[in-house]
DNA sequence: CTAGGGTTAG
């Protein structure tokens, strides 16, 4: 934006009276325009006149901190409120330690600090967790006589809760003398931090009274801790109460529809916020092109993606991460190619997009050039996950020697559990035991509580038919008590969802799913299907053929009408049996099915999957 | 001049 016509006419005649005109500027021009004018009028050192100036120069987004402190030096007196100004734009830019330096400077000038500085003073003991200095800021804030200013101990809790104290929190919340929704809202959010949802559940319910804010950091609770069948349930709540749904609230819900997987609530919301004229800002339109992309809906999400007038650097790595997932690469790559036309400088997060699309989609050479283009062309250097990302590039591929060399050598930190997994992951794929083996033993260690870990190597092992080794694997999860986590499907059916878990039998229809998907599976055999004995998959305890995946499948064929999309999202990788059985339910029964699985998408579609079998 | 609640890989 440029906003000529007012600053040439500031700067061709400048006004009499600066004051009046410091509290419109819009350009550091301005600013030192009128600066000027005030050392000819002798006000330099009137702390309300430089005062003004001094705010636009350390808040506004067109501003200059450097040059605010440099007016603020020359200050012989400079006031409580130029101190306020002055930390809180130290603040806006994350230097904590300027902001402390600050207000050392004001106590030692006599300067009384009033209840405008301490809030800042707490957010930049939050910026790197300084535990010991929040404390003795408390202390000030207690010195000063602020114990009843809301402003203040909501920060104080605020700082308490982000330190993860939540017993500090409280006390600050108990001996608060008012207690205002903010402070409520903050120490709910600050028990769901902590995991401790059912806690922040009690503290919504005990609210005098709730805005929209309170009912949304609860729902964001829930949505972050899975629990999405009481997320939608407050959302139904405040719906019949008539309380405003305002974009957080709405940003919460397609969260939560993304993690589900709920492509029509997803669209219900969306449709919400095109009639009643929610506002559409670049975060929302993010979240709602995230939400199209994973749940399936690609096309719609590029629709929306196009139709966006400003887009975000996030917007970008959405839209690229949603390709990604699909298994279209190339135009991934052609989206990121248009962000530089842009002139839109990538971040980390593109890159990690860029290089998961080429990953997914079998581009190598693709990827090398962009792990290569990322610190030659943009300066980013490469992060565990970008090398993470070109061990699973290469690992998929075959190429396992590289991959394991970018592992060992390469990589100039200690390679994490995600990497390792990539590693045997592709060992697994390529069927290469020594190497699988040996990295896949030190993921276990490395990772000793997640189930998924001994899965990898058993399933390694049964490729390999190596059945003792298997058992072994198999006996030391469980002599460590690791559970893993059932196999769940989830299909959702004019807004109804239903979850179907690996060989359940209490669903209402059972009887009608079973011999619906015995039906399916006999006709799959009479094509070729072969059940897939001889490979211990992550749901083995149940029979093969009552996988969620099939059961969900059987579902959606006995409730769609014929021709419709089946639509299913599922929290584990798709097994390999339930991916060659669900190409061939795709050709026998000439239907569309879009699976979701843990890392990406599926679409079955007469016998072939999006995939090319490469995932 | 001040506080809480929303998006980003595998």
């Amino acid at each position: 934006m440029i906003s000529v016509p007012i600053s040439s006419a500031l700067v061709a005649a400048p006004p009499c009276n600066p004051v009046q005109h410091l509290d419109k500027c819009s350009s550091m021009a301005e600013v030192k325009q009128l600066h000027s004018q005030i050392i000819r009028l002798g006000l330099s050192s009137d702390n309300d006149v430089m005062g003004r100036a001094i705010k636009f120069c350390a808040l506004s987004k067109s501003g200059d901190l450097v040059y605010a402190y440099q007016l603020f030096d020359k200050m012989p007196h400079p006031d409580a409120f130029i101190y306020n100004i002055l930390i809180r734009g130290y603040l806006q830019c994350h230097l904590a330690r300027e902001c402390l330096i600050l207000y050392l400077r004001m106590l030692k000038g006599s300067v009384l600090p009033n209840n405008f500085t301490f809030p800042s003073l707490v957010r930049a003991c939050c910026i790197n967790d300084w535990v010991e200095e929040g404390r003795q800021i408390h202390a000030h804030v207690v010195k000063f006589g602020f114990l009843n200013d809301g402003f203040s101990q909501n920060n104080l809790l605020y700082m308490y809760v982000s330190f993860g104290s939540l017993e500090e929190a409280r006390r600050v919340f108990d001996k608060m003398l008012q207690r205002d929704v903010v402070s409520w809202t903050t120490l709910i959010s600050g028990y769901s931090q902590l995991g401790l949802v059912n806690d922040a559940y009690e503290v919504f319910r005990s609210m005098p009274n709730r805005n929209s804010g309170a009912w949304n950091a609860m729902i964001a609770a829930y949505v972050e801790h899975n629990h999405f069948h009481e997320a939608f349930g407050l959302f139904n709540e405040m719906r019949t109460e008539n309380i405003e749904l305002d974009k957080y609230v709405i940003a919460s819900m397609l969260s939560g529809c993304t993690k589900l997987g709920a492509l029509e609530q997803g669209k219900w919301i969306h449709g919400y916020v095109n009639k009643n004229g929610i506002e559409m800002d670049t975060k929302l339109a993010t979240t709602i092109i995230d939400m199209y992309c994973k749940c399936g809906w690609l096309e719609k999400a590029i629709e929306v993606f196009i139709g966006l007038p400003s887009k975000g650097i996030s917007t970008w790595n959405c839209m690229i991460g949603g390709l990604a997932i699909h298994g279209r690469g190339e135009v991934a790559i052609e989206v990121f190619k248009n962000m530089e036309k842009e002139m839109i400088a990538p971040d980390n997060i593109t890159f990690l997009n860029v290089l998961s699309a080429c990953a997914h989609s079998g581009l190598v050479e693709t990827g090398r050039h962009y792990f290569k283009h990322m610190t030659e062309v943009h300066g980013l250097e490469p992060r565990m996950e970008h090398y993470g990302c070109m061990v699973d590039l290469l690992g998929r591929a075959g190429l396992l020697e590289e991959a394991k060399n970018i592992v060992e050598e390469e990589m100039p930190m200690e390679a994490d559990a995600r990497v390792l997994g990539a590693l045997v992951g592709a060992c697994k794929i390529h069927g290469n035991i020594e190497l699988g083996e040996k990295f896949g033993k030190r993921l276990i260690e490395l990772d000793p509580d997640n189930s998924g870990r001994y899965v990898l190597l058993a399933n390694l092992y049964a490729t390999a038919g190596k059945w003792d080794d298997v058992v072994k694997i198999r006996r030391l999860m469980n002599d460590r008590g690791v559970k893993k986590a059932p196999g769940l499907s989830v299909i959702e059916m004019e807004g109804m969802i239903s979850e179907f878990v690996a060989g359940e039998r209490d669903h209402p229809e059972s009887r009608e799913i079973y011999s619906k998907l015995d039906e399916m599976l006999e006709k799959i055999k009479s094509v070729g299907y072969v059940p897939n004995t001889d490979i211990e998959e992550e749901e083995k305890e149940k029979p093969l053929n009552h996988h969620s995946e099939k059961l969900a499948i059987a579902f959606g064929l006995l409730k769609t009408k014929p021709g419709q999309t089946i639509r299913i999202s599922k929290n584990l990788r798709v097994c390999r049996d339930c991916h060659q059985a669900s190409k061939l339910i795709s050709k026998a029964f000439d239907r569309e099915i879009i699976v979701r699985d843990r890392n990406r998408f599926h679409h079955f579609r007469n016998g072939q999957c999006s995939c090319n079998d490469f995932w």
